[in-house]
DNA sequence: TAGTTTCTGTTGGAAATACAACGAAAAGGA
DNA sequence: TCCTTTTCGTTGTATTTCCAACAGAAACTA
């Protein structure tokens, strides 16, 4: 059973009524799989035809490259969606991999039955697909967000960049981070090591404090 | 008088009839403005409730930080769309800035006019919504296999992996890039010198060879 | 054609990063 | 609780990048 509390929280299902999702959830041929930490969901070259929406847990977007070095694209949430591009643009392969960074449920909607009006003519279709759109636009902007702080050119900068946006997002000065020390750097394309002293600094500086996953910017931060 | 053979290539209009592309233009409320080279189309934090299409020219998609160092986004030429993200996503203002790089026809779209289906009952747009969201999965895309070539470490490597891709597209070992040294390096995220030099290398190392924007990629290219 | 501007490659020194290695602290498992 | 593994900060060195400056080539203009 499908906890439809989430399914309500996601973009996908915006102003969709709550009696309404479960006839949709077998019209799209929803199917809900767990996972271990650490296990991979997605491996890169997969074909896919669906698309994923995170129901409990927490996954990260990634990419290996051939020497081993690891990037972070994106961190997704409960009620988030991910391979949604993929599934969209249909003939590519995955060109990421997709990771359980916890005890993670999702489910897959098959992109096919959400773009082809189904015969039993389910009216949420318009909707659904209107709402994909948001989801994609929005995710659009998320990486072009991300491009933003990689491409400062110091460690400092990129770090400053991302820490003022999380800073935002979260409304406050004092916010949590989604990621280790290790997990950043991976986000950030950056030494891990390097990336800590730089913290340090910053510390010392008394632009920021931290401790662990708990940020806080001070005031002389606005540089 | 507008150019409805660039329309027809546009993936935006993709499987509508030339027949029917005239009467639709009038209903999205469509108008053509021309830009001088160098000229700003869109500034960073218009807001922006259509998006665009080059008809000819070509244009950059950038973003300048306040130190006044330029990225460039991404190239865009004729029958492919920008800002479609920002106008999809409504509240958020334009967090890039849109330059034309030669002079450029660009054919602007009402968005709320391909959201809400009109009064008039225009068939199209349907198809219309579906291909936007095609549009948008391939940006996705695109922006994800830039954050490929930015997050890697060296400037070599930056290159290596750009300039493979563009191989790849062009599907020749011979092709042309539609940057200068300066925008390349604006693309990349990277000094200008810097990548000159290691292109210098490159070179002399025979992995490949140049000139002005044409490039070849030698036998030994892959490493 | 001559003069001007833009583009490209080169250089040298200053600054920043990557890499490897290590110990301490924290977290997790038996 | 004890032991193992993971995480985190720190350091020193080699490598790489950035920055400023310059000169030749190419493109543009009058």
């Amino acid at each position: 059973m499908i906890s439809l509390s989430i399914l309500k929280k996601s973009p996908l299902f915006s102003g969709i009524d709550t009696k309404d999702l479960q006839s949709m959830l077998s019209c799209l041929s929803a199917v809900e799989k767990k996972y271990a930490k650490n296990e991979l969901i997605l491996r890169q070259g997969d074909p896919v035809g669906y698309m994923g929406l995170v129901l409990s847990g927490r996954i990260h977007i990634l990419k290996d490259d051939f020497w081993g070095n690891r990037t972070i694209l994106s961190d997704v949430t409960p009620s988030q969606m991910f391979a949604e591009s993929f599934a969209c643009s249909q003939n590519q392969g995955l060109s990421v991999s997709v990771l359980a960074v916890e005890p993670t449920s999702v489910l897959f909607l098959d992109i096919k039955r959400i773009l082809n009006t189904c015969s039993s003519a389910c009216v949420f279709h318009t909707r659904l697909i209107r709402n994909l759109l948001s989801v994609l636009a929005e995710k659009n902007l998320m990486l072009t967000g991300k491009i933003d702080h990689i491409t400062k050119r110091t460690t400092r900068e990129k770090l400053l960049s991302y820490l003022s946006a999380e800073s935002l997002k979260a409304g406050s000065p004092k916010f949590q981070i989604p990621f280790n020390r290790q997990q950043l750097a991976e986000y950030l394309a950056v030494d891990r090591s390097a990336m800590s002293q730089e913290l340090s600094k910053l510390q010392k500086e008394d632009y920021l404090s931290y401790h662990k996953n708990n940020f806080h910017l001070k005031d002389n931060f606005t540089h």
